[in-house]
Parts: C-alpha cells; structure tokens; sequence
DNA sequence: AATTCATATCTATATTTTTCGATATGTCGA
DNA sequence: TCGACATATCGAAAAATATAGATATGAATT
C-alpha cells in the first residue's frame, strides 16, 4: 500500500463518494438484475449514474482506485462489479497513523 | 477541514516527508541558532535543505499545507517556523473513519 | 455468427499541479 | 538608512490529471 498513491484517489471529491457509497450499497443503489445481493459490490453502470459523469471517466477512476489497491473487481457475465478492499483501506489507517 | 484538500496535501512525498519531520524535529533537524527549541516547528530553510528542493517551491509547499490546515506558521525576527496542526491532523482521521 | 449490452481502452483537449528563477517583502545589524 | 538575509509571491514552462467521445473487447442472446 502506497500513501501516496492512496491519497491522490482521495483528492477527488467523486472517487471519495464512491468510496462512501460503497460502504453501504443497499442504501445508495437499486437491486441488480441478475443477482439479488452486493457480496461482490456493484456495477459500473450504477456508480456511474450516480456520478452523472461519463461512462469512459468512471472506468478510468474505478481502474486508478483498483491499481492503488482500493476497490477489488468481480466479473459475473457482462458486468463488473467493484468491492472496497477492507485490507487496503485499514493499512491506509495504519501507516497514517505512523506518518501523521 | 476539507477531506480532498488535505488529501492533496498527502499526494506528494515530499510533503508527507515534512509532516513526518515535524514530528520529531529533534530527531530530523539541527538545534534552531536564535532560540534553543523546536515549540513552534521548524524554520523553512532547514526544511529546504532536507528536501534539496527550491526555496519557492518549499514555501509554495508550506503555503499549501497550511491552507489546507495542516501546519501552524509563527514568525520569530526573519523566520517563519512551522509546525504540525495536531487538531487538523485528527480531525482528518475522524472524517476518513466515517468515509473510509 | 450477428447483434446487443456492459465495460475497458485509446486519443485528444482542457485544466491543474509541479517546480523553478526572478522579484518583492519584511527584518535585523552595521 | 543601507545591505544582507529569510521567506513569500509572481510568472512561466513542463508534467500530470481530468474528462469526454470514439472505438475495442468480451459476454449473452437471438
């Protein structure tokens, strides 16, 4: 885990929503079609309207959060599906906690 | 206190480096000549040899985490001394709790 | 196999950030 | 008050990021 890279996914104000939203996918998405659970998060399709930015964006944000090793993609048929990745998140917390 | 503009702040090495030094300024930095203490931080010449960087782009940086609320400056005579915001600092962990 | 749908990637432009040298400001000492 | 020193600010060039439209890929459906 990289602070800093870590840190430049979180000076966006949507990547930080999407973030927060994430924590508690009944609450900020509808059901999904083909499944009747978020075990594996939710698809880009969902964040992206909540977003209201385009569809090209919001993949880049959801690649560049997967590559800090924020969120964790799940494939089921044609969608993507994005978790947070606890792990990740709590060494965030560890090392600040060192650093600052 | 902004999330993404603290965030920022943390998005460069350079400035994370700064506020880990001002943790321990005994440890990173030598005795200050006018006063024999590090209570109000450290003087930004001392900041800047440590990063090799310029003298501009270090009071850009100082500038910027204080904006963001990170740092204290004080003047004493010609130097400016900063030293780390410890309320800012927490405050920042209690948000990305919620958030994260 | 052709079409459709969801997502990823590519390309390009606009904006922001980084970083510096030059200059300005403020303070101390001669 | 003049020069030297520490820091701040300005202006500019280079690099990185943001964002979108167009296109590619991969999977499901007909």
């Amino acid at each position: 885990m990289h602070v800093v890279e870590v840190s430049k996914v979180l000076s966006n104000g949507t990547r930080v929503n999407i973030l927060k939203w994430l924590k508690d996918p009944e609450l900020h998405f509808p059901p999904h079609q083909d499944i009747d659970h978020f075990d594996d998060g939710v698809c880009v399709g969902y964040i992206q309207d909540k977003t209201g930015l385009s569809q090209s964006t919001i993949s880049t944000y959801l690649n560049s959060m997967q590559q800090a090793g924020l969120v964790i993609p799940t494939r089921h048929g044609k969608w993507t599906y994005y978790r947070r990745n606890e792990e990740v998140i709590q060494a965030y917390y560890s090392t600040l906690k060192e650093v600052l």
